[in-house]
DNA sequence: CCCGTACTACGATGCCTATCGTACGAGTCG
DNA sequence: CGACTCGTACGATAGGCATCGTAGTACGGG
């Protein structure tokens, strides 16, 4: 019970470079997804795919993370069974300085604004 | 020559309450909607949907500016045969204060880096 | 009143996508 | 090996959407 390995199968992940605004906006223009980014960003580590209790079948689930991954907003990797699901802060920070913290802080005024709080 | 009034063909206008994050996003992953709101917030004033030169119909023209308007993203009136677009940038800032801006500085930053400066 | 300008409405088209279900592959544990 | 879990692949479906062209409406000026 070592810590798991880290498989070969391989996930194609765009580029720094290749990151594009409107793709990171087209990613998040999708509650599922935004969901899923505010959950991974309040953890603040790595979750794997698992983890996320969403209202649709798994099918629909890898697409999400797929859409992710393409766009650019997370990096996944499989570790044994698990495929783990990190934000790719630091990439989205460097070509986009305070986009990622300024979406996550709209997003959570927005659910404690319609969570009638 | 006065200035010409604001007509009675009245359009839709979601309320500040309506706005969603998921739509203001999904308004602005399209390049050419995000190139409109670039420029009206370069320029900082209305402009007439016919100042636009965009590389599309202006049926197309059109249907992008509804959806920002739908979106929340810009306010729209009839002055005579114009139809002035406004940023609703009070509004936007109420909900999801340093969004705009910091979606705006993004996207100045993505076109910066992409015409090889 | 007629014309030109500005914008719209409508229908068509082709593509993208969110969703599902089922069948499958990869890895772990007994 | 065999069973179980995690996640994928593929096909289907239904709806959305960016785009166009054409025909039409609203407004202002001669």
């Amino acid at each position: 019970m070592t810590s798991p390995a880290v498989s070969s199968r391989d996930l194609p992940h765009p580029t720094r470079e290749e990151i594009r605004l409107e793709g990171v906006l087209h990613a998040l223009s999708d509650p599922m997804r935004m969901r899923i980014v505010r959950e991974l960003a309040a953890v603040g580590d790595e979750l794997s795919c698992s983890h996320f209790d969403l209202p649709v079948t798994k099918s629909t689930t890898t697409h999400h993370f797929r859409v992710l991954r393409e766009s650019g907003v997370l990096q996944q990797v499989y570790r044994g069974t698990a495929k783990m699901n990190g934000l790719r802060k630091d990439d989205l920070d460097g070509l986009f300085p305070g986009l990622l913290d300024c979406l996550l802080d709209a997003a959570g005024r927005q659910a404690a604004r319609l969570d009638g709080a």
